[in-house]
DNA sequence: GGCCTTGTTATACACCTGCATAATCTGCCA
DNA sequence: TGGCAGATTATGCAGGTGTATAACAAGGCC
């Protein structure tokens, strides 16, 4: 009693590891980590568990991997919504805060893995070093938009400070809309982003809404 | 070859249900979810497996007692520290911000814990009501200290935003500076805060560290 | 064509998981 | 002083986990 060979297929290394990886993301998006087993994972990709060993050491290593690709996808989407547009200052903070307040990026899965390899970062020095940098490209990207702003008598410890503490609105609302996104309207999370980030800057952000072609009255809850 | 048995050992309901919950907590803060079986935990209480089912029904509310231990304590430092003092409402919203964002709230292993915990948040609808009652129950007491302000022309519409924005900001740095306390100077969170929850409400809160006994300015950076 | 490297599949294994249930101990009350 | 109830421990079970390893397929190279 033979039971059916999964075909023979060959493919791209790159082709494998982007399956592996993306199969890896989809389930911990559904069912959160404990679905995501080496079997569910290889099932998921179209491939035996042995593939796994075979491109990443180990099923921690793909682990790893999917959070790598996660960090560089969220920091990147508030820098490609800004490469298009050469508008003024205020507009251009609007966008980038707006950009991580909306899917994409607030989404629960995103937040699960995040939160599910917090404490690895904690652990890890080498996992440390590059979530450091990620929050600190960040958080240098915002204050370099905040610095544009040009406001009269603003000095670089008090920027600092409100990049700081800007970078801290974007990332609570961030957070809580992506575990609870029931919580909030459509919308919500943007305007209550972009009021609160204008006052601690003092600025109105709102009204550079018109810049910002997503960010349209319509979608606005 | 009979292996030793462990001593029967009689105690209180409540003793050993806070040593399951301590545990359960301090397992899953220093090794993720995974960490954290009915072994791991009925060992490191000092007992038997068979008696997380028989105080608890299962695992998983066992899981859920304690992370709503955690966020009720997250949310009763600050009411704690709102007790002692029956000052005027600025100085008590910034007394319950500046709680928050310090030791021992603040606190690596605390972030690692909560994160830890996010992580099966998203798969388990019985811990997602659990995070939902504890993040509810502290935006709420904010949201009571901003009206308590009794600032004129004010909506409850714009004080539930001002709330959630409040509590985003909190939540922002009370993370940033658990995962990377080297990043900021000590106090430079508490000073932060205030300013930002002060900017966003239209009130200046730094004026009221004076109330506040711990908040000196030896203790600010 | 024969061979060898390598991608891919299938199987085996040792361990661990949570849960159920039986066995055992102890304190309390009649 | 017995004995019962309930707290606590020990054992068993069915299933799942990650990983190691063997078997197989296919394409490149001489």
């Amino acid at each position: 009693m033979k039971v059916d060979r999964r075909p023979y297929r060959r493919e791209s290394e790159d082709s494998r590891r982007e399956a592996l990886i993306s199969a890896t993301q989809s389930l911990v998006a559904e069912g959160g980590p404990r679905a995501a087993t080496v079997r569910a994972i290889a099932d998921r990709a179209g491939v035996t568990p042995g593939l796994i060993r075979h491109y990443f050491g180990s099923k921690d290593e793909l682990s790893r991997a999917a959070y790598r690709q996660l960090m560089d996808g969220m920091t990147d989407k508030g820098s490609e919504a800004l490469a298009e547009l050469g508008a003024a200052a205020p507009a251009r903070l609007a966008v980038f805060v707006a950009a991580a307040l909306r899917p994409p990026v607030v989404d629960g899965a995103a937040v699960g893995l995040w939160a599910g390899y917090l404490h690895m970062v904690r652990a890890d020095p080498g996992l440390q070093a590059a979530h450091e940098a990620g929050y600190l490209r960040y958080r240098d990207t915002l204050e370099g938009l905040i610095r544009d702003l040009a406001r009269p008598d603003i000095t670089p410890a008090q920027t600092r400070a409100e990049a700081i503490a800007c970078n801290a609105v974007i990332d609570g609302l961030w957070l809580e809309g992506g575990v609870l996104p029931h919580l909030f309207t459509s919308g919500e999370l943007v305007r209550i982003g972009l009021t609160s980030v204008g006052a601690i800057l003092g600025v109105n952000l709102l009204n550079e809404q018109s810049f910002v072609p997503e960010l349209s009255l319509a979608s606005l809850g």
